[in-house]
DNA sequence: CCGGTTGCGTATAACGCTTAAATAACGAAA
DNA sequence: TTTCGTTATTTAAGCGTTATACGCAACCGG
């Protein structure tokens, strides 16, 4: 005979069946909302079952069932993503949408190198239903996963296999077209940009939209004023002293998210110019240093949460045996001093 | 007949002692290192599983052990948690120890108001081994959790049960008297500081290490410099100008955490006065914005993937029946350049 | 040399839930 | 009143593990 629960005594079908004069089926059926049962059955199982304080034991059930009610989310275990404060706030809105629908989420921080590396196995394994990632770098990976019958949802959008995946994004082109015309627009006449890593797609998408806001506002875009950077403060702040070394009379730059722009903004202090009365900043991504630093940044925001419960979504219609279409979610301008 | 597994198919005992001519409790005996069986046989066990792709059913294995494998990581839904890099990182120490012992990490971000809020029926109701609070206002609600006999680890040390709740946290005295002594044995002779929130634990051992410091370098402490914040840059800005205007000589302050110190550095500059010349800042925590901000911030750093890890070992600990003591992690002066 | 251990393997009963199949209940139609 | 057709319930058969009870040897001391 196995060992009981260590830790609570769980009361079960047959109690809540012998305390309300049905059989275990039957409790079955009223718990799960099947309507085929009489009402005052229903009603008997439904005040036994509370007034034993019944919990579904979810082991039982996904032996059951062969579904476990869990999700795995999977994050990169870098430095760099773990610090990130846009991974918490995306964790909380995954979190939000699936406890509504009873569905926990098992947290995988692991490098997910190769078809073969332990996390893959763990997910393949049927341990969870359904795998959502925070960050993928292999696409293969990934696409080896899907193609093995696991429901996937990808949090960014694919490089590659667009077509192939089930991902959720910001509209990083759309955002960086607001962010570019609302300098152009607010009298810069020689505006830069110091790009992100434009092998990622968000960085292509955001160079993209530097790209559009000239185009629709009739204004060629000189390319000596685009800098390629790396997401990082280090690189934009060096990137835009040369920059301004250069051409110093750009008078706005568009950084591709907040923490080149604080870089950016320290390079034009180095060289003894303010913002935003020499040179204009707009950010992106309106993170916690965009607000707190001074001058305040005027940047993109994305809607974290809404990604977050954007990709839950699009988790929980795969498993209802839907193929979701990428869902593209709108950025807004925010105002602040440094443009 | 209940359904299969929608995603993948798994191979079972039933496969295994096929494959090696031997019976399922074999197979479950020597996949469970019991080494009661004879070599050669558990030899035709393991190489069969390995040839199958053999994984553990988890839910099985729950069902009958009563065991899940699975522990409840519980982080407060609050934007001011959620958006603190701090979390993640430490999600990352909790995730690393346990996936080792085959233990998953299945997040709950959710406000815990109550005995009976939703998360802590999940809690009590089986599906997890036990649970690593990340952030504890209800304390209460976690003793009553520890009452039911369910594994409790905390981060952060309680305010009232510190006997009764197993926790870890960072040595936030003595940090705070190394920054403090910092500012006082660099040639600082009048160190401020602006306190976290001192209703939590935290903000009132920051302020004692403060107080610690002059102690022991016998040097007597005037409260006037004593200002109460609460972690926010805003507040710490506010308090620091007013510090400012009523003592104009103060050479130093001790920021209670980074966050602030930025708050202290903006302030100073508004004030005209330059960081360190004027006044030499200390930050705590060691987080980005530190790292990024013009001048470097001086802070004391957490190890906070210890912080995580030593939380998880804690809870196998407590899995193993044993009571661990708290831990209190070391903290390390990081030099930069605001003092 | 025999009854009683010991060592090792097999068979089998849980664990709590779901669900297909069997049965009972109940009207309505004949 | 009997019978058929529905619908409401129950019975029972798994889901994949773990762990106990049991059987069969070989082995020991008396």
């Amino acid at each position: 005979m196995p060992v009981t629960s260590p830790t609570t005594f769980r009361t079960t079908y047959a109690e809540i069946a012998a305390k309300a004069g049905v059989s275990r089926a039957t409790v079955s059926r009223v718990l799960n909302g099947d309507d085929r049962v009489h009402s005052d059955r229903a009603q008997a199982v439904i005040e036994a079952a509370n007034k034993l304080g019944y919990r579904t034991n979810r082991a039982a059930r996904a032996l059951s069932t062969g579904r476990t009610g869990q999700i795995a989310v999977v994050i990169d275990d870098s430095p760099a993503v773990l610090t990130d404060p846009f991974w918490g706030v995306v964790l909380a809105g995954i979190s939000r949408v699936l406890i509504v629908h009873d569905i926990h989420s098992v947290l995988m921080i692991s490098p997910l190198e190769s078809e073969d590396s332990p996390i893959a196995h763990y997910l393949e394994g049927g341990d969870v239903d359904g795998a959502i990632f925070l960050t993928v770098h292999q696409e293969h990976v990934v696409q080896s996963l899907v193609k093995k019958g696991l429901p996937v949802v990808v949090i960014g959008t694919p490089i590659d296999l667009k077509s192939e995946i089930v991902y959720v994004d910001t509209d990083n082109r759309l955002g960086a077209e607001l962010a570019t015309k609302h300098l152009l627009s607010s009298g810069c006449k020689k505006v830069a940009t110091i790009t992100g890593d434009i092998s990622a797609v968000a960085g292509i998408d955001r160079l993209e939209g530097y790209h559009a806001a000239h185009l629709s506002l009739g204004i060629e875009v000189n390319e000596d004023l685009i800098a390629h950077g790396d997401w990082s403060f280090e690189n934009a702040k060096t990137l835009t002293l040369r920059l301004l070394a250069r051409n110093p009379d750009i008078d706005g730059i568009f950084a591709a998210n907040d923490t080149m722009a604080l870089g950016v903004m320290a390079a034009i202090h180095e060289r003894g110019r303010m913002v935003p009365d020499h040179v204009a900043v707009v950010g992106f991504d309106d993170n916690l240093m965009a607000q707190t630093h001074r001058p305040g940044l005027t940047t993109i925001r994305q809607d974290i949460v809404g990604l977050g419960a954007a990709a839950a979504e699009s988790m929980l219609s795969i498993l209802q045996g839907e193929t979701p279409a990428p869902k593209i979610l709108p950025t807004e301008l925010i105002l602040r001093e440094s443009a």
